[in-house]
DNA sequence: GGCGAAATGGTTGACTCTGACTAGTCGGTA
DNA sequence: TACCGACTAGTCAGAGTCAACCATTTCGCC
């Protein structure tokens, strides 16, 4: 599974990718990631790249090549990737690919406890949601079709695109569900309003 | 946002829920966690609920009400939830509820860099993909189905439904991302597979 | 009634992650 | 030319996570 790697951090996973392409010292690769957006896929931080460029390397997926200084900086190592870490990167991408993990998304663990909120309550942050789901989406579209105009591959977009497909499935969800909530045909409304002692919600334009 | 909360991890939520009905003692929160399968929706691990629930009372969430022992096993302490407790407990749902939070699934990952597969290959693994999400969305539908008939009220059955829907639009996508790789039309296909020197994939099927 | 398995109830320690801190360099500008 | 802010480059303490372990008690079953 997934923690049976020697370095579980994805950031790891970006690590081995950039240096298919050459050998890079810890502060180039932060740059690179930087350049690609890869923040918006893989969580990234600062201080966390040079453990897991430290992991790596402890772990024999990256070597250091060699060691340069520029006036009183720091010194910079640059590493280069090893065959087992060759190996590390098609396999875990294999793993991912192939096999979807087990994930705990925010949205998910609210709506498991959904019913601490009166429906009332819920009816509007719902809607709240909605709206800001919409400003993403107009992102992420914005995003596709700039990388297109600028000449980016469509492979090199297909993670956006990915995350549109979900998103435009959550908007879905979203609607059904608050019709749920104030259709009275479903009855959900009224128990659980009268759990929260409140009145059963009307639906949309038909405030009380 | 998700790190200025005192405490972070999702299980306090559902601890700070649970407790709303009575006070428990962390066993019991444990026991209750498992027979409602929280651990499908929120990360459970027994070692962390305890110091989750020591967070939660030095942050004043709850409140320890009284410690009892029965022969010579540990003892246990009763934990009731405070106001301000209650408080968080509303503030968090909303915030979770109203404003959709950005996450980093897996998959999304894996896209970014699926470059560094060859499509061949990447075409065998999201068919191994699509056969496990298939399964996944059997289970869920179980889940869905086995619930009704026991008489759990929908709502509660309402995040079971939303990853249903997360399931079908991921099943979409990969069907639709595996015709673009092996549609001539699109040309992705050739382009990345003389990147890793293969020849270029085949629509289903048709073998070269 | 006795034996092992499972449940109860919790602690520990190794590891990982994150945000904040340090410290040098460079370009502009007042 | 002296200062400021932004960028470069890296380190580190504290918090968090997770799996493994420990010690009792109860339960199933022969």
């Amino acid at each position: 599974m997934a923690t049976k790697r020697k370095v579980g951090n994805l950031l790891a996973l970006a690590v081995l990718s950039y240096l298919t392409q050459r050998p890079m010292h810890p502060y180039e690769l932060s740059r690179t990631l930087r350049d690609n957006d890869d923040a918006r896929s893989i969580r990234y931080n600062h201080g966390s790249l040079y453990m897991v460029v430290g992991q790596l390397a402890k772990a024999g997926f990256i070597a250091a090549q060699e060691t340069n200084r520029e006036g009183q900086r720091p010194e910079r190592t640059v590493y280069a990737l090893t065959d087992a870490g060759r190996a590390e990167l098609r396999d875990w991408l294999r793993e991912l690919v192939g096999a979807p993990q087990h994930e705990y998304p925010q949205f998910v663990a609210a709506l498991s406890l959904i019913g601490a909120l009166p429906p009332s309550e819920v009816l509007a942050l719902l809607a709240r949601r909605l709206d800001l789901l919409a400003d993403t989406r107009d992102e992420i579209r914005r995003l596709i079709d700039d990388g297109l105009a600028q000449g980016v591959p469509e492979l090199f977009l297909v993670e956006e695109q990915y995350r549109l497909a979900l998103l435009d499935a959550e908007v879905s969800f979203v609607e059904s569900f608050r019709a749920r909530i104030t259709d009275p045909a479903t009855g959900w409304g009224r128990m659980w309003a009268e759990f929260h002692h409140e009145p059963a919600p009307e639906p949309e334009g038909h405030p009380t």
